[in-house]
DNA sequence: CTGTTAGCGCCTTCAG
DNA sequence: CTGAAGGCGCTAACAG
């Protein structure tokens, strides 16, 4: 069922019953009411398609992330599916499972899918290759990471660097000297920055970080119990871990438990981003919790402000907040 | 950038660059040598929109699920994404809160936009009102949840009631017979058909299920707390407790811990769905674990198939197997 | 107030 | 082997 033969049945022109579809443009009452009658009746929806041709734009909107089982990035698709169907957008949702070349790949497709926008927590990809794209005005924001361009995109995150400084510092302040830190990959800037935050903070406190106690891999749990298990092959291990993220951490304290060691007497753990919503893990675990609902809403936010004054390239950089959340897993005093 | 524009510059005609691109019909070596040069310099990309509304389909599939940030549906999208991406094919992801509304809303949304078919754990939403979607040929493929429908549709579950029953005879054969059981809405099969395990696998046992142990809500955390405080300020209360999901199981957790009651010592617990990836929930949950993934990349291979062969209007009822997961939460016998 | 018409970007017969 | 032309379903001038 469509336009045309609704309008043949009624003997009308498709154009009066497009207006009266979109409520655009005057139309006779009566006219309008057998169009709405005869609308219910055969149950006509507008091929949406054909809209976005005409339009040349889908009114959709692309978020890539590296892990849809995430919870963080589940939260922040939530965020953006909620702005998105507040404006009647719907949402792509792309799983890149971490590889730069499927990142890639996806962001190419939503582009020829004509996606309004796209929200990106990239891993890493050559963004640079959708400059043409960024310029003719497509706005592009990116959670989470930051991507390898100059200036021209958006971004909503934490100030990582920051936040990695207050989660060690509190380690510091239980008075732990010996604190080891696994991050993932350092291409990615959620990992970099959180080492730069740690040894900063380390050294503010006049502590020498120990590279041996520096581990630099992935962000999955695997990498975490791999990286704890070598630290405690030896004698002298460190009293305290900082995990980049909370797969990292869910490794290391298997390898923790494996060794029959205790969380927090024999070794504090915190993290990033572990947010129990059962409630049963135990001990609970000190984290740096990001506003992961609002990052994704926000970020939907600012591609429908650029859908609204189209052209206007202006980027937007917006800093959230974090929750430093105390738990067991961290507390007792080593001074 | 687009067709008419590269033929313009080479001095071609668009449909000769339409073919190159395509790889259909025959082109002169040189001129196609030619295009595909042109095609690397300037980066063209062909609308996916105008070709979806050429070919009448957008090579899209929709997946509508009740709560992204339950694992067993990321994990369900992620199979589909899966067989999607090998088949060049798009995801449509949907999120309905379990607002029979917001599902409707969204098969809606995803039919208008030419999706070649649909994944769906429906919450009950009257999918009656898409017959005559299904009817033209539109694959729907169902999983946890059975619609409201006759025959005409495709399935991919496990066979919920014998599920109960093998996870509610463990609970029997622990030595339990006040054992207590809370779900979600009756109108979702899981809920009704696990229920309905349930009072078999007690009758087979000669144990007469007590009404007013059985719980019957939704499947939110709050609901299991809420049940299972209840239950717990009486005297004479159940020694194992079923819960049809891991929310629902979560919230009575926290109930039984604030009687001051120890697990399994005095109360089992066992569900559906608990599936600890970090390995830190203690005591781990026994449980019955579904088939994640693959009922999601076999949903999406059915509609596959289907694409392949149009018109032949045929649905398919997969039956996947479960796993029964023992842990501690339902072990020590009561007998 | 309503109808006619020209595309949106691409694919695909049908001629040449 | 290549080009011209019509049309996918809808919208939006532009006329009437």
């Amino acid at each position: 069922m469509q336009l045309k033969d609704l309008a043949k049945q009624l003997n009308v022109s498709v154009s009066t019953v497009s207006r009266t579809v979109n409520g655009t443009g005057r139309v006779g009452a009566k006219t309008r009411e057998r169009i709405l009658d005869a609308i219910k009746q055969t149950g006509y929806q507008p091929n949406e398609v054909a809209r976005s041709l005409k339009r040349r734009s889908a009114r959709t909107l692309g978020v890539v992330v590296a892990d849809l089982s995430n919870s963080f990035y589940s939260k922040v698709i939530k965020g953006v599916e909620k702005v998105a169907s507040e404006n009647s957008y719907n949402v792509f949702v792309c799983n890149t499972d971490e590889e730069v070349g499927k990142e890639e790949e996806y962001i190419r497709v939503l582009l020829q899918n004509q996606v309004s926008g796209l929200v990106i927590a990239t891993v890493g990809s050559d963004v640079r290759l959708f400059q043409p794209y960024i310029d003719s005005g497509i706005p592009f924001v990116f959670i989470d990471n930051l991507p390898l361009l100059e200036e021209r995109f958006n971004l909503v995150a934490i100030d990582n660097a920051k936040a990695s400084r207050s989660i060690t510092q509190h380690l510091v302040d239980q008075g732990h000297r010996k604190i080891a830190m696994m991050t993932g990959p350092l291409n990615q800037s959620t990992s970099s920055e959180r080492l730069l935050g740690f040894r900063k903070c380390l050294e503010d406190n006049g502590i020498m970080p120990e590279e041996r106690w520096i581990g630099v891999g992935t962000f999955k749990q695997e990498y975490g119990y791999r990286m704890m298990r070598e630290w405690l092959l030896n004698e002298d291990r460190p009293t305290a871990v900082l995990a980049a993220n909370d797969f990292l951490m869910y490794g290391a304290i298997k390898a923790i438990y494996e060794r029959g060691l205790k969380i927090p007497e024999d070794i504090a753990v915190a993290c990033f981003d572990a947010n129990d919503e059962t409630g049963l893990i135990s001990p609970g675990i000190t984290a740096i919790i990001q506003p992961a609902y609002e990052i994704g809403s926000i970020a939907a936010e600012i591609i429908m402000r650029r859908e609204h004054d189209k052209g206007r390239k202006q980027y937007e950089k917006i800093e959230l907040e974090p929750v430093l959340l105390l738990k067991q897993s961290s507390m007792g005093n080593k001074g």
